[in-house]
DNA sequence: ATAACTGTAATTATTTTTGTTACAGTACAA
DNA sequence: TTGTACTGTAACAAAAATAATTACAGTTAT
């Protein structure tokens, strides 16, 4: 997975969280993580798509949670972040002549979906909310 | 983490338990995973500082498995293999002057940690050997 | 109308990952 | 003792993935 995405759309999250009820700016967001506006953007983007955040076009526009922090958790953050499969799914091509080589992805999909799964079940188990917490 | 590097050396594993007993070359591992001997040496390399290969220097050399595959398991790799850290551990520089900023790296890395013990944890319950089982 | 925003495409720069070449060192075997 | 078949690594090159930047159209409050 793509590692430093998660920690961006967390930080996102965090300061949303803090100032619930407010639409944030892109660039205060961007501010705050140190990154460059357009990304935080694009990681708003697909936030949005998730349901996690709304935003507001416009003047005094910005975005803010979709939801209560307390129902918000890290699972969906690691999914919503997620495009390739934790360890690497199928991107070797294997020899196809050799007995192991032409089986291997489909014995390493099970793996990656066991462990994922574990994995997903422990971040299911942090609220955002939860989370903010520690802060104070 | 690594993904690609992880199918590797779990390939390269596989092959080793199938013809456990022999010198296997990496010019041999190489045509079965379909990649640069070179990169499978170096995959080597790094399992043998973590004790789960052995090699043989000169002709009719190679390296096979440093201990039985029941005996090695699924997080063992993971964690030769792994160097950065599952989801990307501090790799921002967030603004210390914002609140968030300043702590966010810490509270991450807790996060990190503790779904990454998890992940070791499902790793840690499949062998090699029962890995290998699969391909019959 | 203007100012302060978002949304997104297109481009470039940077970093990471992967592959390649090259060659020294080791061990077996004739 | 010399050739052959390996490993081990360094150094470099190529390719791919990430991140940053620029640019600008669209939206909304005032």
């Amino acid at each position: 997975m793509n590692s430093g995405r998660f920690a961006i759309s967390v930080h996102i999250l965090t300061l949303l969280t803090f100032s619930e009820e407010e639409w944030t700016s892109s660039e205060y967001l961007a501010g705050s993580i140190n990154i460059n506006p357009v990304l935080v953007r694009k990681e708003l983007s697909n936030l949005r798509e998730r349901g996690l955040v709304s935003s507001k076009e416009g003047k005094s526009g910005g975005s803010k949670l979709a939801r209560n922090a307390e129902k918000i958790f890290m699972s969906e953050v690691y999914e919503a972040v997620k495009q390739k499969d934790l360890l690497g799914k199928g991107i070797n091509s294997p020899n196809p002549d050799c007995p192991v080589g032409r089986k291997i992805n489909d014995h390493l999909d099970s793996l990656y979906d066991e462990a994922e799964k574990t994995l997903l079940t422990s971040l299911g188990k942090v609220s955002l909310a939860e989370f903010c917490r520690k802060f104070d």
